[in-house]
RNA sequence: GAUCCUGUAGCUCAGCUGGAUAGAGCGUCCGCCUCCUAAGCGGAAGGUCAGCAGUUCGAAUCUGCUCAGGAUCACCA
């Protein structure tokens, strides 16, 4: 509303300028923020007419303030040199916003820019031999976030993940598992699934180094029939579960649904869902479909040597393998069948893979092939594309154990957002201590990995990195729990203030001014978020709104400001700032708290 | 070597459709609980916006080059 006002302004100014000018060919006037609020609420600056009109911008500023008179939009002119700035009575407009905040409720913000348009988002995507690390935290937080983002802008999206449950680094935690294993399970070990089965990985790696160690010190061990290598051991287990052997099947399903089952606990705990799983031991036939409808078009070609290759020059790239000389799929391959069987499934207008940088390469070839073969939607694939998360001494390395795991992660921060309750004696005050504190270490870690755009990397510092002071997910919490109490402690004796209405003329102070004019803007935020598929402009607007209140909060009376009419004014104001923060909260995944 | 990404305070990050004195948090130092939750609020110190050139009335922001870091360029995923 305040967005409508501004576009008034400028095409008012415009139309002005225009005469003053007397061209109607005039640069499109910028709509800018001045920095101090006693200079207004927007600026237009005049540089850029200045040559025009040969004179200085100040000139224009004043001139075309003159020649406006009373007839402009509401709002009063500021004149503050080169600029001519426009004040809005916000404690005015107050009662509109109000009005808008209390009749969108939980929808407020929510746009229509994207309706009608059916997104799929693809995230996560976990290998099933392992747990969930820090790495995919971000990815699922993303996916996450940028969903909501898109619904918030009226899109109709549906979440998609892909298991990655077939290849030879499956077949790796197999086979340490047959062997090392001793029939021990979850249950038996009293371990979470994906914990369980990424140990045998691990163990995997281990054996792999010892076979290596023995082969290095005694090179005829390999002529040895009791000596059995890794490496060839897997690729046969891999041979046998493509041929559909009874026993690894069994064993593949059993080791499945034990990580399956951990990943859905992680994933309930993280509070992240899927509309679709799909998994690659379905896709990978339908790939090998496409290559062979692709070969006969005619766009891919069988070497001599019985692979099949795309040739990529005219994308400026080398030759891309796609069925290897043995028939067997690749990476490449299942992902051209998930797409097909995607878009066949739900029919999408756009298709959003989230996945780390270092795939780029790939995406660009993905794309392109499913191009060649024909299918319109190609051109409507995007890859949302983020970066790395590291530590101060680098990548996160699993051969060095610096692998940072989703659930210890979100256990500790858990246990500490625990100790801050009891050190605060804050047990009695919030319902659940438990279920606050790791609705805490959500906030924390989501607030975390969502703050930086997604396109950069960043460097996670374990001891320091996730704080509960000051640019926080729990500050955003903290600042919604003080504003939940005092609307609580108005509540008890609301029945005193049922004949005082709301006046917003009231709300004179620069800091009420600033939120009313931050929760207005909100809509504006959530569309540029979702434009541009980045949750930290939520985070952002979030911890600048919060920050505002804050001080506010510091420096004034709410429950005890100096008149019935006043207090009331307070309340709605709050009430409207507590709105904006819940709406923005299950942007980025914040857990809202009434206590904490 | 090629392509892509990144470089802003000691550290972690905002700011980038060009616009007013480049902002936060952490850390350091100093204040503030008789007051709606101190997970808070205020203040101080801290900057060659990697460098050079260009475009422009105006550049952290756009362009080019250079330097530094990272990623990718597999019949791995």
């Amino acid at each position: 509303m305040l967005n409508k006002l501004k576009i008034e302004w400028k095409e008012a100014l415009e139309k002005e300028l225009r005469d003053y000018l007397g061209s109607e060919e005039i640069a499109p006037l910028a709509i800018g923020q001045p920095p101090k609020p006693e200079l207004g609420d927007v600026a237009f600056p005049m540089f850029p007419y200045s040559k025009a009109a040969h004179k200085a911008p100040a000139m224009i500023a004043s001139d075309i303030a003159s020649r406006l008179g009373d007839r402009h939009p509401a709002g009063d002119i500021i004149l503050a040199g080169p600029y001519l700035n426009v004040r809005f009575d916000l404690p005015a407009l107050s009662g509109m916003i109000l009005e808008k905040v209390e009749k969108d409720g939980d929808d407020y913000g929510k746009g229509d820019f994207l309706k009608g348009r059916k997104i799929m988002v693809e995230f996560s995507c976990p290998n099933t031999n392992k747990p969930l690390h820090l790495g995919h935290m971000r990815n699922d937080s993303l996916g996450q976030s940028v969903s909501e983002l898109l619904k918030a802008a009226g899109a109709e999206v549906r979440k998609v993940n892909l298991i990655n449950n077939r290849g030879v680094h499956i077949c790796k935690s197999m086979l340490a598992y047959k062997l090392f294993g001793n029939g021990e399970t979850p249950e038996s070990t009293h371990e979470k699934g994906d914990h369980f089965v990424g140990r045998y990985y691990v163990r995997f790696a281990q054996w792999e180094k010892e076979a290596e160690k023995a082969k290095s010190s005694n090179p005829d061990i390999v002529s040895d029939p009791s000596f059995i290598d890794p490496d060839t051991e897997a690729q046969k287990m891999l041979k046998l579960w493509e041929d559909g052997d009874k026993d690894v099947r069994e064993l593949w399903a059993l080791m499945n649904k034990w990580t399956l089952d951990g990943l859905a606990e992680s994933y309930r705990n993280m509070g992240i869902s899927f509309d679709k799983y799909y998994y690659e031991s379905d896709t990978y036939k339908l790939g090998r479909s496409q290559v062979m409808k692709g070969l006969e078009m005619g766009v891919f070609q069988k070497e001599e040597d019985g692979s099949v290759q795309i040739d990529l020059a005219p994308i400026n790239l080398d030759k891309k393998v796609l069925l290897r000389r043995d028939g067997t799929t690749l990476y490449m391959t299942q992902d051209i069948g998930t797409a097909v069987a995607r878009h066949e499934d739900w029919p999408f207008d756009s298709l959003i893979y989230v996945v780390a940088s270092e795939q780029k390469y790939h995406f660009r070839v993905l794309f392109y092939i499913l191009k060649m073969l024909g299918y319109e939607w190609a051109d409507e694939l995007y890859h949302l594309s983020y970066g790395m998360v590291n530590l101060p001494e680098g990548k996160m390395k699993s051969r060095e154990g610096t692998v940072v795991d989703a659930d210890d992660l979100l256990e500790e921060l858990s246990a500490l957002a625990r100790n801050e309750i009891v050190e605060k004696n804050r047990e009695n005050d919030v319902d659940d201590i438990d279920r606050t504190a790791r609705d805490i270490a959500l906030g924390a870690l989501n607030y975390y990995l969502l703050q930086v755009q997604p396109t950069k990397d960043m460097v996670f510092n374990p001891k320091e990195s996730i704080a509960f002071n000051g640019n926080t997910g729990p500050y955003l919490q903290y600042t919604g729990a003080r504003i939940s109490s005092v609307l609580r402690k108005f509540s008890e004796s609301e029945s005193q203030y049922s004949d005082v209405g709301f006046n917003g003329r009231v709300l004179v102070l620069d800091d009420e001014k600033e939120l009313l004019k931050d929760v207005a803007d909100f809509p504006l935020y959530v569309r540029k978020a979702a434009e541009n598929y980045d949750p930290s402009v939520i985070a952002a607007y979030l911890y600048d709104i919060a920050k505002t209140f804050s001080h506010y909060y510091h420096d004034n009376q709410i429950l005890k400001a100096e008149t019935r009419e006043l207090i009331v004014a307070r309340i709605r104001l709050s009430e409207m700032v507590l709105q904006v923060m819940k709406n923005g909260f299950r942007l980025i995944g914040i857990p809202f708290l009434e206590a904490m």
